[in-house]
DNA sequence: GTTTAGCACTCAAAACTTTGGAGTGCTAAT
DNA sequence: ATTAGCACTCCAAAGTTTTGAGTGCTAAAC
């Protein structure tokens, strides 16, 4: 444990240079500190600190700046996170303002109110749920040998695609399709439609098979789609014009351009539920972001479906400001979601009864 | 109309200040246009041409840049167009590969490919057309008081939204809906539902009116939504590291992020129908594209719906190649979109004859 | 033992200077 | 109309100087 001068200097050197971005040194600390000891005690703690490995000088006649350890003592033991002011939860608030409670559109609108208050590029997953069934499923005809799937899940996420027919479309097709929607899909897990199911489906169709199969493929296809939750990344441009990224901006928009790896990052974290993680410089797995921080959050609807968003941005930030406000947006998501999707059973055939 | 060999300096300083960026002086031509003429001859020509406004010297001991007017007179008349080569021509089709034909998923890869093989920012428009109609809308119980309602339209665009409801559903209000549906809108022209038509409507139902406001207000949502064609631009990124950006950047970039401006950029074209327009500098009303140059090229499908796709990028670029290779994408567009979408009847009826 | 004043030292950044060369415009000759 | 020749301009790159913030160390003070 840190003797608490050291603690004290250490805080404020990492305060310091979030907010400057300038090294930080002993005279500077001084006055920042209202604390009785010289510049010269500081320079030596300073030293200290240094030879311990949480503060570093870029060079010799230089002030110090946080190492990526610093940040993390800073932020596991020192910080102190600010407080929400009425103002601040309104603007989250007014940021998330999507009374329909579509998934996807209120998670973009999270999105942008990340990018928007942090200036930083902003993640956002849609929920995903391993327990989520299939809802519905309809099959609109466009054209004579096209139609429309649309698949919608009890979490509320709703998929499309065209499906090309090898015969043409007929009405004796779509009922048939219709009935295997209502005898075999509604429903069901999104997990227990794969490829070997829709196989044997198929098989046991008989003579039908052949004008089914692509209808089935594309069913099978929009299934895995509104299984695996999308992510999307926003305010990619705001991490121009950080210097931290001067060198090696073209390499991590690559990076952050492919889905791949972002969806590892999201996915990678530890599996428990609800919770914000913050991983500074390498604690995050790959070397394009070595010198950034990512912080994400995870959300949860009632107690099924999960998603996270989250932001990323040079190590150099607010830490103390934003993690309360992430954590608040996720609050307000949560609730959001749940309201609307919290009870899980269709209520088709309730309502049934309800009105005979 | 200016003199041969003053045409042919003006083309060279052009081609090559778009290949190597920096000014053209006197000695480069001479080696670049082999012509028995000394360079003196040439200096004479250049400040002729500076003269008339088409190229011009950032200081006065450097060569010559193309001025907006120069670049526009070299694509008005001085240009060649480059041929295709089997091999661009292929590449272009791989990025478009969408055997589906979707036209969002179809115009997102679209503008992706463009955004590969240009380096520049692409944007691109869904199709719209005044005549579209409605093909089906569904509407799908999601929680006691919330429904999904869909809409497809007869070019393949699909909308959805949530709709929360005032009261509880009951299948007497989803068979209501459909009848509604039926009776009402399919088939209905988009430009056709309007709060007008939606409130006669409403008055006439009666007792039902209440319970079916909300729903009915999505469908207007949703109709609007459809008919406006949604823009997208991607590969903002792109543009960082054109010098000729590395002032004014952010407020570009600021630009590029709103919707608005842009849509207004793609619509002030000649409202004429298909074609490609190349719009240099000022020529884009904004001043914030004042130093870059747009191309933009319309697709229609069938001879109905009409979008657009096209780039956006700094007055320095290479004209002869990217025109052609823009107008060869969007000729594929056309055809994908027509195949699946020309025939503008519902096949339902049709079909149910045939099988009868 | 911890703290402090004082001083020599370091080094990056900013300001300034030097140099080289590409390119021009002009003039007088062809 | 074209050209050779020359004086001139001015940027860019490289080198130089100046400045000042900041350090580490030492020896004295608490």
């Amino acid at each position: 444990m840190l003797p608490t001068r050291r603690q004290q200097i250490l805080a404020a050197i990492v305060e310091q240079y979030i907010e400057t971005g300038e090294p930080v040194g002993s005279k500077a600390l001084l006055s920042k500190l209202d604390i009785n000891v010289s510049s010269a005690t500081i320079r030596n703690d300073m030293a200290a600190l240094t030879a311990q490995g949480l503060i570093y000088q870029p060079h010799t006649s230089a002030g110090r700046i946080p190492t990526q350890s610093g940040y993390r003592y800073y932020v596991d033991h020192l910080m102190k996170m600010e407080e929400l002011e009425e103002t601040d939860r309104r603007r989250i608030e007014a940021g998330v303002d999507e009374r329909s409670g579509d998934p996807e559109a209120l998670l973009t609108k999270a999105g942008e109110a990340l990018v928007n208050f942090t200036n930083f590029a902003a993640l956002s997953t849609t929920p995903s749920d391993e327990h989520a069934f299939i809802k519905n499923i309809e099959m609109v005809p466009v054209s004579p040998k096209v139609a429309m799937v649309v698949l919608l899940t009890s979490t509320g996420i709703l998929k499309s695609k065209p499906c090309r027919m090898d015969v043409t479309l007929t009405t004796d097709i779509k009922q048939t399709f219709d009935q295997l929607v209502e005898e075999q899909f509604r429903g069901t897990p999104l997990a227990d439609i794969n490829t070997v199911k829709i196989q044997t489906l198929a098989a046991s169709l008989g003579a039908k098979a052949l004008s089914m199969s692509s209808l089935l493929a594309t069913v099978s296809d929009l299934a895995e789609m509104a299984s695996q939750a999308d992510i999307r990344l926003e305010g990619k441009s705001n991490l121009l014009g950080y210097k931290e990224y001067s060198d090696n901006l073209p390499s991590l928009l690559k990076f952050l351009g492919d889905e791949e790896p972002l969806s590892m990052l999201v996915s990678s974290g530890e599996a428990s539920g609800p919770g914000i993680e913050v991983r500074i410089g390498s604690e995050n797995r790959f070397s394009e972001l070595s010198n950034s921080t990512t912080i994400i959050s995870r959300y949860q609807i009632g107690d099924g479906a999960t998603g996270a968003i989250g932001i990323i941005g040079p190590t150099r930030m607010n830490y103390s400001k934003l993690i309360p406000r992430i954590q608040y947006l996720t609050d307000i998501i949560s609730k959001v979601l749940s309201e609307v999707y919290e009870e899980d059973t269709p209520i088709h055939e309730q309502t049934d009864e309800e009105t005979s």
